[in-house]
DNA sequence: TAGACTGTGTACTATATAGTATACACTCAG
DNA sequence: CTGAGTGTATACTATATAGTACACAGTCTA
C-alpha cells in the first residue's frame, strides 16, 4: 500500500461513510477512470496516477491537490514552470530554504504576500 | 534544433575551438554515451537526455546543470525532493513569488543567506 | 596514401507510464 | 431470489523515455 494510494482510500472511505456516493465506482466515474484501475491504484498495485487524474481526484475528494502530487512523488507542472524559466534564482532560493523550519518559510510567504518590503 | 540542443552544440564548438578534446566522440565518451546519441540530441532528433546525463554533460562542459536541465524542460530531483517534503509551503511560496522580478527574488535570497531576519 | 580522426544515418531495444476492457464474486435491499 | 450495487482479478495496449550498436562517408596529417 503506497502512500498515494493509502492516502485515497482513506480519504474515499472517510467520505464514503457520511455520502454513499464516494464509493470506487462513483468516484472513478466521475473522475473519468475505470474502476479497476482506482482500486488497483488506491492499493498500490500500479504507480500513481498521471499529474492531471491526481488533480481531478484531489478535486473530487475535496483535498489539496499538491499535497496528494507529493505523496504521488509528483510536482505540480505549473510550479516546474515558475522554477524552469529563471532556474538559478529559483534552484538558489530553494536550496537556501531546504533546511529552514516552517515558520521561517511561512514568514517569509507572507512577507511577501503582504508586500511588506 | 531543440532550445537544449543547440545550446549543447554551441557551447561544445566554443571550447572545441581552443580545446580538441572536445569532439562528439570525446565528449560522449567522458560522458558515457554513443557519439551517435550526443549528435542527435544536439540536432534535436532526439528529446534532451535524462537527468544524470545532462548533469554529466554540464560538468563536463562547465554549464550550470540547473539551467541545463531548465533548457531540457526539466528540473533537478534534488530541488523536486524539497517542494515534495512540504507541498503547501513551498507551492505557496513559488506561487507567490511567480511574476516578481528577478531583483526581489534575489533579494529574498541574500536575506535568507545572510540571516538578516 | 594509410591511419586516425571527424560527425552522422539506420535499426533496434528495454523499461516505464498510464491507463482500458471485461469478467468475476460478493452483499444487501425489496 | 433477483437485481443493483460493491470491490477486484486478469489480460492487454499505446506512447514515451533513454538510450545502444554498428556502419558509413568525409577530412586531415604525417
Amino acid at each position: 500500500m503506497s502512500a498515494f494510494g493509502g492516502f485515497v482510500r482513506e480519504t474515499r472511505e472517510a467520505l464514503r461513510a457520511v455520502d454513499p456516493s464516494f464509493s470506487v465506482r462513483q468516484v472513478a466515474a466521475r473522475i473519468g477512470v475505470q474502476p479497476s484501475y482506482l482500486s488497483k491504484v488506491e492499493r498500490g498495485d500500479v504507480g500513481p496516477p498521471s499529474e492531471n487524474t491526481i488533480v481531478r481526484l484531489a478535486d473530487d475528494l475535496g483535498e489539496d491537490p499538491d499535497v496528494m502530487l507529493a505523496l504521488a512523488g509528483k510536482v505540480s507542472s505549473d510550479l516546474l514552470e515558475v522554477i524552469r524559466k529563471r532556474p538559478r534564482l529559483f534552484a538558489d532560493l530553494i536550496r537556501e530554504l531546504k533546511d529552514m523550519p516552517d515558520r521561517a518559510v511561512l514568514r517569509l510567504v507572507r512577507e511577501v504576500r503582504d508586500g511588506e518590503w
